[in-house]
DNA sequence: ATGAGGGCATAAGCTGGTCTTATGAGCGAG
DNA sequence: CTCGCTCATAAGACCAGCTTATGCCCTCAT
């Protein structure tokens, strides 16, 4: 529902009412910088040009946005505050990018990783713009599969690092743990659950039919594993972003990472309920063949998940 | 430094290697409608335009996207993924475009409201979403400031409801918890304390100079209460992304809102150290002037965040 | 079997936006 | 007073992406 009132909501598409990426980039480097002159010449245009598409910025948003003067361009409030939007635009296409850029080199290129689902969607991407940031000349490759799979591209030589989120390590493997992830149970904030006073215990989750992952994969695991096998599914759906779609429309309480919902959890889409008498910890593991530790970029790149 | 990294990693331009939004939101499209002609109805483009456009993308990642066949299109693995990255670009700019919408509507629109900055940049956008979904007729203005400002902007009648993060409640104002904040201490991954075993003291946190807003923010003010006003400030920022960024770059340990650094946490840009010994709970609150019950519009928008 | 319908690809031509170059004008510092 | 920085405006070139008009492939129903 959420879905498909936002589709509606964007009827008159989205890309009509929100500047293009160059034009968000330009704007952040006007913040930065303090000229247009100046952002212009960073971004590679010239200076009218700048002028130009920050004036159609402002006719397109219908606010101002810098206040210009002989010395000089500063941000108004409302730009300051636009701002601040664009760059977490801007950062969502930096992700995008780290992700696509990976994916792109898949033969041939220097460090191959492979992730499960969970960690290739959330959390490579930022690794990948770390990694590009340290070493800009790492050409890096991105398989996603389940755990299995992982272990088979490793074994195989088909990838240099793995990571996975399962509660065991696929033998042959070595593993080290990167990060924490607790799981946790989320419903939409119109949901019962979203008002109760006591913490649920880990009974009533048991009892209640949940919107899940299909078996098999790595969060189900640990839930499944948590409540002695007993999870109840209410709906079974096939990927992560399908499960939350479903909690956010209000379907039922449904069972997360944490990593995944951190944006649905700040903008109240979806409200976290606290349980008791369950560890829903599970961690997240950089893989490899036993024996062959990592090294070079690869080593490079775990130093960056474990900071 | 991540910035100027960034920056740097930037030099051939986002723009150039990351599809635009219509791309996005065409490619969201075909996932979900399972077919290139369907999508590009609902876009309002014509068959051989979202042809070309899905091919011109994949062009440009270098990455097969859809699976053609004579009886509909399928996401390829990578296609997934892909799908699910450019779902977060476009939901980051559908934030910024509820914002910005909110910015221009700003006279003589049914509701106006007026938010301290931080919930003005992390929370209201999605709100606005929400509230736009449900009833999409409601022109909603923007007011940003300071508790201070948005008392007054309350009181001279200029807004209808107001949001406000501090310890109190302006007087005049009545008010309503909708969202309990909690301040975290973050570094940045190689920082020492991020390898430390055994929890904080709340007298370490006291006497280690810290990355903090200036003195009279909503967060400085939670912290300097929860400390005893002995926070030691090592820099003095005057906005929470640059704190950020501050943090990020290593520069030293900084206090701000879980709201604020999702994001970060979840890339491991930051790590949150657990601290006892000290609440940094704080109350986000809707107010309004004494007497005057949010009436329409302001109560379903109080009643989205509340849930 | 055979035609209708939905799916995708290709080709040709147009349109519009956005860039560049060239220039002018305001303000401040030496 | 003039140099150097800022921004604005004007005119023309260019290119990306759209539409319209086709054609082929496959499936399903008659």
């Amino acid at each position: 529902m959420a879905e498909a009132e936002a589709q509606h909501a964007r009827a008159a598409s989205l890309a009509h009412r929100v500047p293009d990426l160059a034009a968000l980039e330009l704007l952040l480097a006007v913040a930065r910088l303090g000229s247009l002159g100046a952002a212009a010449r960073e971004v590679g245009i010239t200076q009218p040009a700048a002028s130009s598409r920050i004036r159609s910025m402002e006719r397109q948003l219908g606010v101002a946005l810098v206040d210009r003067s002989p010395r000089g361009s500063r941000l108004t409030d409302a730009g300051a505050l636009v701002t601040d939007w664009a760059r977490r635009v801007v950062e969502a296409a930096a992700a995008f990018d780290a992700g696509a850029r990976a994916l792109r080199d898949r033969r041939d290129s220097r460090l191959r990783v492979a992730a499960s689902m969970t960690i290739a969607e959330y959390l490579l991407p930022g690794w990948l713009l770390a990694l590009h940031a340290e070493r800009p000349d790492t050409a890096v490759s991105l398989l996603a599969g389940n755990s299995t799979k992982v272990a088979e591209l490793l074994l195989s030589g088909e990838a240099d690092l793995g990571f996975v989120e399962g509660l065991t390590v696929p033998s042959g493997l070595d593993a080290t743990v990167i990060a924490r992830d607790r799981l946790i149970v989320v419903t939409a904030p119109g949901h019962p659950w979203a008002r109760r006073r006591r913490t649920l215990a880990a009974r009533e989750l048991a009892e209640t039919p949940l919107i899940l992952r299909e078996r098999g994969s790595g969060t189900r695991q640990v839930l499944d594993a948590a409540l002695g096998g007993l999870a109840r599914p209410l709906i079974e759906l096939s990927s992560t972003t399908a499960v939350k779609a479903s909690a956010v429309s209000g379907a039922g309480p449904s069972v997360l990472s944490e990593l995944v919902v951190g944006e649905e959890l700040a903008m109240r889409r979806l409200v976290s309920i606290p349980v008791e008498g369950v560890s829903l910890q599970r961690e997240l593991r950089a893989v490899w063949p036993t024996g062959h530790r990592p090294t070079g970029p690869a080593r490079e790149l775990l130093s960056l998940t474990r900071g």
